[in-house]
DNA sequence: CCCGGTACTCAGCGATACTATGTACCGGTA
DNA sequence: TACCGGTACATAGTATCGCTGAGTACCGGG
């Protein structure tokens, strides 16, 4: 992906994920897999876990230590109660920036030829 | 608009303001009350003002000073023909995440409830 | 000659994603 | 026991972007 998306998904790239965890819980490198399986193919692991330990001390997140086979212990990330609504306030936000996004388009198409 | 606002604006604040001068050029107060109209209330003058330093450096607009009767000569922002490809790649980036975005959001809703 | 409003500029801050490492844990093999 | 490879997670440093708050320049009116 282009340079743009980077700065793109700033802020983004958080609700993305708790939608993620509303899907189902999951680990860490389980949510990276998730992303990349839905196009976001560049996000580095280590952008991953770091906006994973962020959203943990938001409280937004509840985690449970979960013994690996192989390999350190998993941490499992799911949604708490205040994350749910955290989701919430971040669907409102994108609908109202893709609904003044999408007004745009229409009005830079009819002028812009 | 809440703090998510102003973090899912990066990287996005661009392409509307590019947006905005391919519906016609703009001097920066001018451009200022366009994103007013359209919603963006909350946008601080001087972040409009310093991305459009960005964006002349860039070399995505042509700039050109015009004297005004009231106040220092006006800066008219119009879009370049390399601004008029970078605010094509912006909306094919655009148009990626919201398609994304719309899947999760199906996604979360069916299993999340 | 100063005042108020317009238009633009700048320094410092906080938050985010990226890059590139580094650490911890486990099973398998000899 | 001793080593190795792969998995899972963590951290340090950098760049970009939008926000805040102040400052500068220009003009006409009283």
């Amino acid at each position: 992906m282009g340079k743009q998306m980077t700065e793109m998904l700033k802020g983004t790239l958080e609700g993305i994920v708790l939608a993620i965890l509303a899907v189902g819980a999951a680990h860490g490198a389980e949510i990276t897999a998730r992303l990349r399986e839905r196009g976001f193919t560049d996000i580095a692991e280590g952008t991953v876990y770091a906006l994973l330990v962020r959203i943990e001390q938001k409280g937004l997140v509840d985690v449970e230590k979960v013994p690996s086979e192989k390999g350190p212990p998993r941490k499992v990330y799911s949604l708490s109660a205040q994350g749910r609504d955290y989701l919430d306030e971040f669907w409102t936000s994108w609908n109202f920036l893709t609904n003044q996004l999408t007004d745009l388009k229409t009005d830079a198409h009819e002028r812009g030829h």
